[in-house]
DNA sequence: TATTGTTATACTCTATAACTATA
DNA sequence: TATAGTTATAGAGTATAACAATA
């Protein structure tokens, strides 16, 4: 019925036009919902990115968001306000540099990023439910190898790619 | 060095949340990777979806064409516009239906198309090319399993993913 | 009356450039 | 002189609405 049964579902399909294609694939389903979930909490992904990433690497400049999110600074501005403006983020100053100022979530902020970790948790839980422990690792494992064999292609690899 | 060997080398990571992580990770990667291939033949993602579609189901009209890619009808008018100015497509009557045209690709837009795929298999030998025969199947499996647990979560699968 | 595609218009997201205040 | 952030402006991509021709 679903597309990503079509090729995806077979045993021997080791055809790796075929694997690369369902990978492909899952990743965009994977994306849309991954992208309607935040869409329910109002955000966009763009700010959900920003808010995981203070949740990961704590308060920070928005330079530091900026390279972080690989958008431009004036940009940042922009997310910031919003997120700031709804009471999940707030700015505060630098404490040496005045002319920087620092962004952090706010206790709401920090609330909200941890039940959208929650769920995502929960999700990943309901994604592999089917899958056998030891076919997992070997998944992991392959996930890993390709990885690598994807990041050696270019060095645009400073991204902040969770969430 | 890069994020994606932080967490998804390790072979004990049979923890789901970080394969999920390490699985929505190299998405994006591979998102970006493809997306620059694409640009650099001068099309936009959108482009080559349309592009594939008609390579994979043959002619279309754009009616079809706007329900498979998800975007409006207008859209598809000017997608079409654009990619028939370039000599890539090319409208022409319906056999019955003198309101609607049927979009079909030129001998140029088979030849492109054609290259893209040709590309897509290379690709795809390289970024597997360091996973054993076994670990590939057991991953195509896994994918295949993930996908049906997916695909029961929405009704929203009527999508065109490839490309 | 419903449907195909188009003309006209507007919205969302993001970027570039010029500017202010610090450093 | 260089850097952090902002104001002002512009662009790309996509959507909604109203309309024409045809079914």
């Amino acid at each position: 019925m679903n597309s990503l049964h079509n090729v995806c579902g077979a045993k021997g399909a080791v055809d790796r036009a075929d694997a690369l294609d369902c990978l492909l694939a899952l990743s965009a389903r994977l994306a849309e919902i991954m992208e309607a979930g935040i869409t329910e909490r109002g955000f966009r992904r763009i700010q959900a990115s920003l808010l995981m990433r203070l949740r990961r690497a704590g308060p920070a400049m928005q330079r530091e968001l900026s390279a972080a999110l690989r958008v431009t600074p004036r940009h940042v501005t922009g997310l910031v306000d919003a997120l700031e403006a709804d009471g999940w983020v707030c700015r505060g100053p630098h404490p040496t540099d005045r002319r920087a100022s620092v962004v952090s979530l706010t206790e709401q902020g920090k609330a909200v990023v941890l039940a959208m970790d929650d769920e995502r948790r929960k999700w990943a839980e309901q994604v592999f439910a089917e899958v056998p422990g030891p076919d997992l690792a070997v998944f992991s494992e392959v996930l890993g190898v390709i990885g690598a064999a994807v990041s050696d292609s270019d060095p645009a690899t400073q991204q902040d790619s969770t969430t």
